[in-house]
DNA sequence: ACTATATTTAACAATTAGGTTAAATGTTAA
DNA sequence: TTAACATTTAACCTAATTGTTAAATATAGT
């Protein structure tokens, strides 16, 4: 896990849009797949790059896998690029 | 250009590496290449990818080619983070 | 046990990405 | 003009990514 895995995992267009789906609340498989025009087998996969990614978590409730946003990973991302950016303040100012 | 094009030219840890080099200043693609275990070529392609990303900006000197950071296409990958995130500044949708 | 539903995994084809070497381009200087 | 240097582009190879269909797994209901 790590820069390398997040940065690869968002650099998809549909796990994009995923992620953004899921910023509403969770959603099965199903669900997700119904918003896209590629196969469940397609989307399955993308959710499991996702979830190595540590982007989503799941938990299974019957015959439904539910999937929901975890965005913390993405605070090493906002790092990286601040450090790029020479903005060495690694939390927001109280201003 | 945008979102799609920005986080695919950061997915590939020789790029990151390269900007991380221009972070302290501008360096010629002969000085890039020497950092490296690849070929010019290899890097004069990671080069050209960073570019048309607008990553990064080139300017001829002599025989020298001289590249320097632009961060400010970064700008976009924050909020778009920032609004997966629910910290409702700006916002702008997903591509 | 059998069937239906939800989802993932396997096997395969097509495309994309990243590396190499060799040729091409641009620039400087003799 | 020729030679030397800096860099890119072309041609090619291999590996990774993404999609498809078909088979496998997991759960629920009958």
């Amino acid at each position: 896990m790590g820069l390398q895995q997040t940065l690869k995992a968002l650099s998809d267009p549909i796990r994009r849009r995923i992620l953004n789906l899921l910023k509403s609340g969770r959603m099965s498989a199903g669900d997700i797949v119904d918003c896209f025009d590629v196969t469940g087998a397609a989307i399955s996969r993308h959710l499991s790059v996702l979830k190595d990614a540590d982007l989503i978590r799941d938990s299974r409730e019957g015959k439904f896998i539910y999937y929901e946003l975890n965005a913390s990973v993405l605070e090493e991302i906002m790092l990286w690029i601040k450090d790029l950016k020479g903005d060495n303040n690694d939390e927001e100012a109280d201003s």
